[in-house]
DNA sequence: ATAGGGTTAG
């Protein structure tokens, strides 16, 4: 779950700035281009929104163009920086200059007092150069204010390009339409029918992206990969219409065929691109990456290899393709290793997936030196490399380090908010969570489905049943957003911990969408929990219905009627597992330590210091026994029945080892650090807890769904897990 | 003098 919520935020939409306000033009001129230039305003406000710009009006365009966007990294070229730099002085100013008859671009040191059509034209393309669409746009609105001029064959191609870039579907329609009326309809050339192909196949309009393209008298390769883009990217599993059209086109090069490869990969049929792509006469980079990340999607890491290995010119792409495959696919340590040996300048995606990969790995030490790497690099935080960072530091148990992060961000959008807010809510840091939802709000940034998530389980985990119904509320009423069935799991959970069983078991049967096995695991250790054998059983039967498989689920059930003392039912229960041949996944208990990775198993003794490991271990059982530590058994495994062999199992548990090596290897005060792929058991969990007042020693612990803090005899989860 | 596709990484 905690991997899950990563993607999810990581991609969800950061928010848009504050608009800047309005201000009102006056022109006098109403031509028909100058309707369009209002309607296309009307819109381009809109995608200012959408795309974190701030909108400006027509009178405030001007004023936009040399304000520095923050998200601008490319200057303008200088002629370009100069003339804009003078408009700014006439601008502010408002005062007419004495140059009036400077309309002279071989001087561009002199402001432009009435730009040509070429200034347009060359402006406009510079702007789409620099990835600043958005100004592109806002510039060819103001051609269009402008008496006397028009946009010509150079201008709707860029001005097109631009709403691609942005993908804004109804300011491309508008220009479209604009174009069709100055006569740049069917026929009149491919550069802005091509641009127009392109424009719709990359807003994912492959049946306009067809009509422009049929229209067309003459076709170039450009207009036929054009639209072949667009049958690639809305083709999904039907990768054959896009085979279809290849094989329609008249010429192809590389680029063709890589759009087919790529889809063919996406479409699951891996083994046909590989075939395709032996075929290619040309390759280029773009193809070997296509085939590359094809192989890595898929989990295939060897073919991957072997052509990453082949490959004589890579680029940035190859690298990330690689890294963010093994992310993906869980080889977290070879994403990492990977990374080390980068040819390539990294950028955020690269990092994104190395954050991704580390937090997999639970590194603490490997995060901070990426983090460190980031901050010396220069890399911005107030974008997804933000949220990024914070998760990390929050997966690699140090919510500390996640919350200075988030405060150092100068521009918070709801992205970094949700990331810190889901984190800190894993820690069992309920209130900050909250704490910082109210100030979210107050800070009028939006929260969205998983911002309350993040606030659902943070309640749950802090037993907030209050404010968990409440914000439940909150959300479906004040927000509008349709529960999930996160939500309803969080929300059960919430009701379960607090012992609102029959409110729970109601909520299980009236929510609106399919039960999952996290929702009935829930239910199922609330009623251990709560030692209700009714909703117990009812929440196993579904269970048992549901994901028959699920070795957890028998566990509990035999524990409720162990607590019942109905012995029958018990082993009714063992019988089951027997028969249906269950064997417990095993726990493994990590611990880094000097960069180096030590897991252990139940009762290992592979590990080169197993000596001191175990006396550590006979060291901690007989300070327990002195603490008056009584051993908990009643979670060991079904199969072990002597009450003798089940207590040295739990001595033996992997996290017990993990915190051996611990105290023996970590240096005083320092905090010991580890994952466990499984739930924390009770006996270990009571354990722990007096360890940590024993050897004055701080352990977190990350388990499969949340993270405990083991200080001074007590846990951050307040024992509920 | 200025123009269209730029495929592949998130």
């Amino acid at each position: 779950m905690l991997l899950k919520l990563t993607s999810a935020y990581h991609y969800s939409v950061l928010q848009p700035p504050p608009d800047i306000h309005h201000q009102h033009h006056h022109h006098h001129h109403h031509s028909y281009a100058l309707q369009e230039a209002t309607q296309l305003h009307a819109l381009s406000v809109k995608t200012a929104a959408l795309h974190h710009r701030p909108s400006v009006s027509s009178s405030l365009l001007v004023l936009s163009l040399y304000t520095d966007h923050p998200s601008s990294t490319n200057s303008l070229p200088y002629a370009v920086k100069t003339a804009l730099s003078s408009r700014s002085h006439h601008h502010h100013h408002h005062h007419n200059h004495h140059h009036n008859n400077s309309n002279d671009s071989s001087n561009t040191k002199q402001p432009i007092n009435k730009p040509s059509l070429f200034h347009y034209n060359t402006l406009i393309k510079c702007f789409i150069q620099t990835h600043r669409s958005q100004d592109a746009l806002l510039l060819f609105l103001q051609l269009l204010s402008s008496p006397g001029l028009l946009p010509d064959e150079f201008t709707l191609p860029c001005a097109i390009k631009a709403c691609a870039n942005l993908r804004a579907i109804a300011e491309g329609r508008m220009v479209h339409g604009l174009a069709l009326k100055l006569g740049f309809g069917s026929g009149s050339g491919v550069h802005v029918e091509s641009s127009l192909v392109s424009f719709y196949s990359k807003c994912g309009d492959v049946i306009s992206a067809r009509k422009v393209f049929d229209k067309m008298i003459d076709r170039d390769l450009v207009s036929w990969n054009a639209l072949l883009d667009g049958y690639a990217k809305c083709a999904g599993e039907n990768v054959d219409i896009v085979l279809t059209l290849f094989d329609e086109m008249p010429e192809r090069d590389a680029y063709s065929w890589t759009v087919v490869i790529d889809g063919l990969c996406k479409g699951g049929r891996v083994r046909e691109a590989k075939e395709m792509f032996d075929r290619i006469p040309d390759k280029n980079v773009a193809s070997w990456n296509a085939m590359i990340n094809g192989y890595m999607k898929s989990g295939d890491f060897k073919s991957g290899r072997v052509m990453f290995d082949q490959m004589k010119e890579r680029n940035l792409i190859t690298w990330n393709s690689m890294i963010s495959g093994y992310e993906l696919n869980g080889k977290f340590s070879e994403a990492v290793s990977l990374f080390r040996k980068m040819e390539f300048k990294a950028n955020a995606i690269t990092l994104v997936c190395v954050l991704s990969a580390i937090s997999g790995l639970a590194s603490l030490s490997k995060g901070k030196s990426l983090h460190s790497y980031m901050v010396k690099n220069e890399f911005r935080l107030d974008g997804v490399l933000g949220t990024a960072l914070i998760d990390m530091y929050c997966k690699c148990g140090s919510p500390e380090s996640a919350l200075a992060v988030f405060q150092g961000i100068s521009r918070k959008k709801s992205g970094h908010w949700t990331a810190i807010i889901v984190g800190l809510g894993t820690h069992g840091m309920a209130d900050s969570a909250i704490e910082l939802f109210n100030e979210m709000q107050s800070n009028g940034i939006k929260p969205d489905a998983i911002t309350f998530v993040g606030v659902l389980n943070a309640c749950s985990h802090v037993g907030l049943v209050d404010d968990g119904r409440r914000y439940f509320h909150i959300m479906v009423n004040e927000y509008g957003i349709e529960p999930t069935v996160e939500h309803y799991g969080c929300l059960v959970d919430i009701l379960c911990r607090s012992g609102h069983l029959e409110e729970a078991k109601r909520t299980v049967k009236t929510m609106p969408m399919k039960l999952n096995k996290i929702i009935l695991m829930s239910l199922l250790s609330g009623a251990r929990n709560h030692r209700n054998t009714d909703i117990g059983e009812y929440a196993a039967k579904r269970l048992m219905e549901l994901a028959p498989e699920t070795v957890q689920c028998y566990v509990l059930l035999s524990n409720i009627y162990a607590m019942a003392g109905k012995w029958e039912k018990v082993s009714q229960v063992r019988e089951m597992m027997k028969t249906r041949g269950f064997k417990k996944e095993p726990g493994i208990s990590v611990i880094e330590h000097k960069n180096v990775v030590h897991e252990f198993m139940v009762g290992d003794k592979s590990h080169p210091q197993c000596e001191l490991i175990y006396s550590k271990l006979s060291e901690m059982k007989d300070k327990l026994r002195l603490a008056g530590h009584a051993p908990d058994t009643s979670q060991v495994l079904l199969f072990v029945e002597d009450e003798k062999e089940k207590e040295a199992e739990l001595e033996n548990h992997s996290e017990r080892l993990a915190i051996a090596f611990g105290l023996i290897n970590v240096e005083q005060k320092s905090t010991i650090r580890i994952v466990k792929n499984l739930r924390v058991c009770n006996d270990c969990h009571s354990v722990a807890k007096l360890i940590s007042k024993i050897y004055e020693r701080e352990i977190v612990v990350r388990d499969g769904k949340r993270f405990h803090h083991f200080k001074n005899g007590s846990c951050s989860c307040k024992d509920y897990w």
